[in-house]
DNA sequence: CACACTCTGAAACGTATGTTTCAAACAAGT
DNA sequence: ACTTGTTTGAAACATACGTTTCAGAGTGTG
């Protein structure tokens, strides 16, 4: 086997196995066995188990937040032009699309793994996830604030979690959804054709009227980061 | 131990756990030292481990969706005044909290269950939950589509799902999400302040204008469900 | 009191998992 | 061609899991 042609095989196939059956339910053995290697190259290439999910994470993450990072630097250079909301939207689709294929499985393959990445008592993928993805996302969010001046920022932080939300709760059970979907309604749903139902349904929930009433949290602004107290610490 | 309260205790204790940790990390003995009852009456009470699981969501849907199935039917009886989407969605957030004091939990726990039981291979579940909801889900859907007649059918069946999912995945991470809002932002939100932030989104998400261009998608409709091929078989 | 029945406690069983070990195969440099 | 460092293969190890077993405590009934 080629030179280490290996560690993607198995980054392959353990992101496909994560998406479908959830970190703890996946074997190693599983992952093996699908990659077509030795169960011992997991340990000998990424060390453990969790290295290994982080591995999975970072092959996407990694070139996905390089990619988006330089999108936006150059979007807040240009003073004149403040990206729109639906924009700022499309450059994550747009980011998401040219960096897929790095991996060989589909991007909603990853995107299922974010719901288990937040919600399950992976301690250790928050934290890489916090240090990873964390500056570039609060960049993002500097630039939802401006888009969206008569939203509270701390309300435009939940709305983008909504928003990710729904997008990561749709792909993780859009097997299922597809399946209801079609025996309810006769009509197949492509994976692209709910991405594409979710844009129109996101924006207008970006764009609504603001919900707070309390006046404290209409007032608070996003500050900046102490550096010597990361927030993974605080989880 | 009084006329097995053993079995609230162990529903109390696995629906806490499973939503911290998710299903398949959650051993039966971390549950059972939880909730201070021997390793062996899960297995009596219960049967096994999966049956356990099933009924800690049987639990609250139960009372739940009989609460929303007679909501709706005394809605539905009202032939004058159809229930707008606003009504709709406040139907569900109702019925959730009267159903609440059931658990010994808080209603956000049960609903970082949701995302994990549609996306790990738990297909027992879900084919336990099409059984249990798929009936009040179809006569809810009924209703919504009523109150949005210029978004297709099918559409709308996609924006429940990512209202679903904007709610679950949030639910799923609010702990992290809060913690990440207070440093932010300095802010501390309530879990019932995150709800109620929910709302304004996910109303004019779906009152958002159709994303649907194809035509065949446009004219799907609602069709009966056929009783002797349910759906849970074709997943 | 004795009986039947429900439930609990402690231990054991079989299995699957993550990890480690170590010899063999391979590649590259000199 | 030999050697060195890297990667693979097959087996074994320790551990944790879900489940089963069975003796006996508890409880209400005749």
């Amino acid at each position: 086997m080629a030179q280490s042609e290996t560690v993607e095989r198995i980054l392959d196939a353990a992101e496909q196995l994560f998406a479908e059956k959830g970190f703890a339910e996946t074997s190693l053995r599983l992952i093996t066995s699908k990659a077509g290697v030795n169960l011992a190259a997991v340990n000998y290439h990424f060390g453990s188990k969790k290295a290994l999910i982080q591995a999975v994470f970072s092959r996407f993450l990694g070139p996905f937040c390089a990619s988006l990072d330089r999108e936006l630097e150059r979007r807040q250079a240009k003073a004149d032009h403040k990206p729109s909301l639906e924009e700022l939207l499309e450059i994550l689709v747009e980011q998401a699309l040219v960096v897929q294929p790095r991996s060989g499985n589909d991007l909603s393959i990853f995107m299922r793994l974010l719901g288990p990445a937040f919600s399950q008592s992976q301690g250790h993928l928050r934290r890489y996830l916090e240090d990873m993805y964390g500056k570039v996302f609060r960049r993002y969010m500097l630039l939802v604030n401006e888009a969206a001046p008569r939203i509270p920022p701390i309300e435009l932080f939940w709305r983008v979690h909504f928003m990710l939300g729904a997008a990561a709760f749709s792909m993780s059970g859009i097997k299922a959804l597809r399946a209801i979907a079609e025996t309810d309604f006769g009509v197949n749903t492509s994976i692209e054709q709910v991405m594409r139902l979710m844009v129109p349904f996101l924006a207008a929930g970006m764009r609504a009227e603001t919900g707070v009433s309390d006046p404290a949290m209409a007032a608070a602004q996003l500050r900046p980061r102490s550096k010597t107290v990361p927030v993974a610490a605080k989880v």
